[in-house]
RNA sequence: GGUCCCUUCGUCUAUCGGUUAGGACGCCAGAUUUUCAAUCUGGAGAGAGGGGUUCGACUCCCCUAGGGACUGCCA
């Protein structure tokens, strides 16, 4: 189900006379149309390639991923690339890249915006040809002034071209858009409500620059048109350009989409997120541990959210999200809270695909690791994962099982070592030596028999004992440190220390 | 300057005219204890201010204050 346009008699006879003037030549919109989905919803991502994928912009991505997947719709990604000049091949591959780790992908071909140029064209042709645009030669120091002029009077600014009827095409001038000059737009926004604007207040924008290409503003009404794009959810900062869009929508005969203006995230002091606040790109928070799931947990509640409910997985979020439910305040991020979501998901998370992850965390560190460093994450992950945070938490608790023998022993282990306790200790390594099996509940129960054998509390040689396996890393119980160590390191380390 | 948006514990949020204003993170205290965490129990902690409307406002309206966005031939 295509949402085509209820145009007017007078802007659809335009229209189809126009089509056939550029006829086969031209891109059409139909071969951008996404295919008809169960519940007809399209949303889009459209990020610009300026830079890498910021932490806002991922969660703007996020609920049009989210709301496309509730509805039973389609999420379509667009690079907005019509600024050739500040658009790099490096920032597409950063973004992709941070989408890619997120999971957000698209459910049709990535279109990138410059490539689209002629079907730009094409409609502010349309536009020019329908009087809803006009040429103008303002030069660039006529429209400082006249802007200067028109902000000391509390008003939007005009082109004296506007109601032009002559002027030198050989002469390099953009086309503008014609806005009404009277009435108002209303932007019926499903998170701010109705939004009204006076038509005065709306300025002409610029749709061809002087070099005839397409601006943002144009590109963007063309292009979720073409798309079939049914609901644009993006940041409140576009919430001013929607009344200019929409009024683009209709000069162009052409319904207007469903629009989702949604705060932006702020830093921890409540100042727009830069980088004195820390990590902003998605790849930084990969680096600092977080995963992917911890992370759309964490940033679905950041503005949003469904009753009590805190920790929730994907099929949970899909099922319960709602643009309508979107909060309307900007939301600060807080690292505190981001951690706890991650540390539940990470708690959740595979062992064999944590070993993976803490392992290259700990290559990508730079630690000198011993060549069976993956056999020993491996267990060790199982008795860890319950405390750490992020994944070089992870590795940070694994590694006291990393350490290679001979351990260097901390002084306060040392004095623990008195000739009462290494001679108890080694009784206990005899004990641990014939358990039948050397994991963590048998080891517990063996702990627990020689301490009662022995007649001590485990204060006795507790302390001694996780000082020798360890060398003074934290580690967890006694019980799981030694089945992370497996037997042979166990006694190993032992036999060091009690020689 | 103009237009527009926003405002519940420190933070994220619930509440959609009637609640002791709930939950989560963090914080504090206690429990546990063989380190660091984790875990468990308890606690402190909020409707920006002022007017209305109403029998009754966090909830609806207005004003003020504060924060933010836009006001580009950037997106």
């Amino acid at each position: 189900m295509l949402r085509r346009a209820a145009p007017s008699r007078s802007a659809l006879a335009l229209r189809f006379a126009f089509l056939d003037a550029i006829s086969a030549s031209s891109p059409t919109d139909s071969k951008l149309m996404s295919n008809p989905t169960s519940s007809g919803v399209v949303t889009r991502f459209a990020p610009s390639p300026t830079g890498f994928l910021h932490i806002g912009g991922a969660r703007t991505a996020l609920f049009n991923w989210l709301y496309a997947r509730h509805t039973g719709g389609k999420f379509l990604i667009r690079v907005e690339d019509t600024d050739r000049e500040r658009s790099t091949e490096a920032a597409v591959a950063a973004i992709f890249e941070g989408l890619n780790w997120l999971g957000l992908e698209s459910d049709a071909e990535v279109v990138f915006q410059h490539t689209r140029a002629p079907r730009h064209v094409e409609a502010v042709q349309e536009m020019l040809a329908a009087g809803r645009a006009y040429r103008c030669w303002m030069t660039v120091e006529e429209l400082e002034v006249a802007r200067e002029k028109a902000r000391a009077e509390g008003r939007a600014i005009r082109s004296p071209w506007r109601d032009a009827t002559d002027g030198d095409l050989s002469v390099p001038h953009v086309i503008r858009f014609k806005g009404p000059l009277d009435g108002e737009t209303v932007v019926d926004d499903m998170v701010k409500g109705p939004v009204t604007f006076r038509n005065i207040e709306l300025d002409d924008l610029v749709l061809l620059r002087a070099d005839g290409a397409p601006t943002y503003n144009l590109a963007v009404v063309v292009d979720d048109h073409d798309m079939g794009v049914t609901h644009v959810i993006r940041g409140d900062d576009h919430l001013n350009n929607a009344a200019r869009q929409s009024l683009i929508y209709k000069a162009l005969g052409w319904d207007v989409p469903a629009f989702a203006h949604i705060p932006l995230i702020h830093g921890p002091d409540g100042a727009k997120l830069s980088k004195r606040h820390g990590a902003q790109a998605v790849g930084e928070f990969a680096d600092l541990g977080y995963i992917p799931e911890g992370m759309r947990n964490y940033l679905a509640r950041l503005g949003w959210g469904h009753g009590d409910d805190e920790v929730f997985n994907d099929e949970q979020a899909i099922s319960w999200f709602d643009v309508a439910d979107v909060v309307k305040a900007p939301a600060r991020l807080d690292w505190a809270k981001l951690n706890h979501i991650n540390a539940q998901h990470l708690r959740k998370a595979d062992d064999a695909r944590l070993t993976e992850l803490a392992l290259a965390a700990a290559e990508k560190r730079g630690e000198s690791l011993p060549a069976d460093a993956r056999e020993r994450i491996a267990r060790t992950v199982p008795e860890v994962k319950e405390g750490a945070k992020t994944i070089l938490e992870l590795v940070d608790h694994c590694a006291f099982a990393l350490k290679t023998r001979p351990l260097a022993l901390e002084e306060k282990t040392q004095k623990q070592l008195t000739e009462e306790t290494v001679e108890r200790l080694k009784r206990l390594r005899e004990q641990l030596a014939s358990v039948a099996s050397f994991d963590a509940p048998t080891l517990e129960t063996a702990l627990k028999t020689f301490a009662e054998s022995e007649d001590v509390g485990f204060g006795k040689f507790g302390p001694a004992l996780r000082g020798i396996l360890t060398g003074g890393a934290p580690a967890p119980d006694l019980n799981k440190t030694m089945a992370a160590l497996a037997r042979e390191e166990s006694l190993g380390r032992l036999d060091d220390a009690l020689a």
